[in-house]
DNA sequence: CGCAACTTTGAGAAGAGTCAAGACTGGTGG
DNA sequence: CCACCAGTCTTGACTCTTCTCAAAGTTGCG
């Protein structure tokens, strides 16, 4: 699962230590698997700059998508010895990668670090409780029109046209639907006028701000 | 939302400030509400004994309950001010409740409570993650055998027959089905010998778990 | 310019939902 | 101790959203 790239890549990664906390720049190319569902899970991440997705997979190959990680965001944290879920980056990324021992009591405490840990382990939480209301009881609909804005919102720049950081099938594997779904349902939204579908796939712009956030329920 | 009953209960609550923690002990009756979406989140709980749901709600009614909480987990941490989802006891329950500003850095360190608040979050976290792989990929049966395997699983007595402590419309809502695919699952699964069903509705012996566990994919 | 990967669209199938009725359970009160 | 009633659960018939399978259309990169 990847592992032995994992150690191949490690040598060339820029230690910080000295930097505000102590983390291991890791840079990942488009695609890049940053650990497997069941790799030791000796490090916990945080996103530097571009996007994460950690996923889930059924032995028949259906795959669930719990999450897309912006800059801030930490990841990575298990409860036992193995990671239970990859990581991949969506297009090229930098993370921090930290050792986990460095969260234990017993380690010289970096307690801002700690801190920020369980912060952001209670917001992950929080989005987790969200994603599993889209999952398990809103329409495909909502699951498009939660997304847009979702994605709109987490968009550095202000309004206008975005450009989506992943393809249709992560979008379906994130909204618990199949690809062909997605994309009815965005061409339907713009019939509808609700958004706007440039020519180049992955850009989308939001023209019906509350018609959206009305399926939003 | 019945912040107003809390604020009268909590007197009645026992201290136990010298324990080995400081937490307040609440008594709750089947079905009553510890908390509700949108109060403020000025505590958080360990579970007891008994069983809590957390639930989130769309405007319509529609629910998701998002996990139930057994005796010794923690929940009810919040990234806000507001608890983002509703708490209520499944049948009589005890917790424990703590101040969230036991938690805050500047605060003396209860550090071994900072520790077992993260050590919950991260497999409330995972829990979740798995959680959301069965909504968003797993078919009715998939859903219903691995909601039995798990309770099977964490409740104390070994095999035979076991009571389920939550009514068919909790199930529903937690695995994203309706009470009647529910049901007629149920059904299905003891015509086939999955399962037995005794009369008394909540009652469930589990015949073959090779089976249920290959549906668990 | 050409090809591989991705996206859109269509037609038909199927799983789960909806609506409706009836059966059962467990608790209450006579 | 039994009869009744509200709430819960099961079952049936039918509908509909979403999936599946298939094919054609685009995009973007080399």
């Amino acid at each position: 699962m990847q592992t032995f790239a994992n150690a191949i890549r490690m040598p060339a990664a820029i230690a910080l230590r000295g930097a505000t906390s102590p983390g291991v720049l890791q840079v990942l190319r488009k695609g890049e698997e940053l650990f497997a569902e069941g790799d030791a899970a000796d490090w916990f991440y945080k996103v530097v700059t571009g996007a994460i997705r950690t996923s889930k997979l059924l032995s028949d190959g259906r795959r669930q998508i719990g999450a897309f990680h912006l800059a801030g965001e930490i990841f990575g944290l298990e409860a036992g010895e193995a990671h239970r879920f990859t990581a991949e980056a969506l297009a090229g990324a930098t993370v921090l990668a930290y050792r986990c021992t460095c969260l234990e009591p017993s380690a010289y405490g970096d307690s801002a670090l700690r801190e920020e840990v369980l912060a952001s382990a209670i917001r992950s939480l929080d989005r987790a409780q969200e994603h599993m209301l889209l999952l398990g009881r809103k329409t495909a609909q909502e699951k498009v029109a939660a997304f847009l804005l979702d994605m709109a919102d987490r968009m550095p720049d202000g309004d206008g046209p975005f450009e989506l950081p992943m393809p249709r099938s992560d979008i379906a594997d994130y909204l618990g639907l199949t690809i062909e779904t997605v994309s009815r349902t965005l061409s339907q939204f713009a019939r509808d006028g609700l958004i706007r579908l440039p020519a180049a796939s992955r850009w989308i712009e939001l023209c019906n701000l509350q018609a959206l956030r009305q399926l939003n329920v």
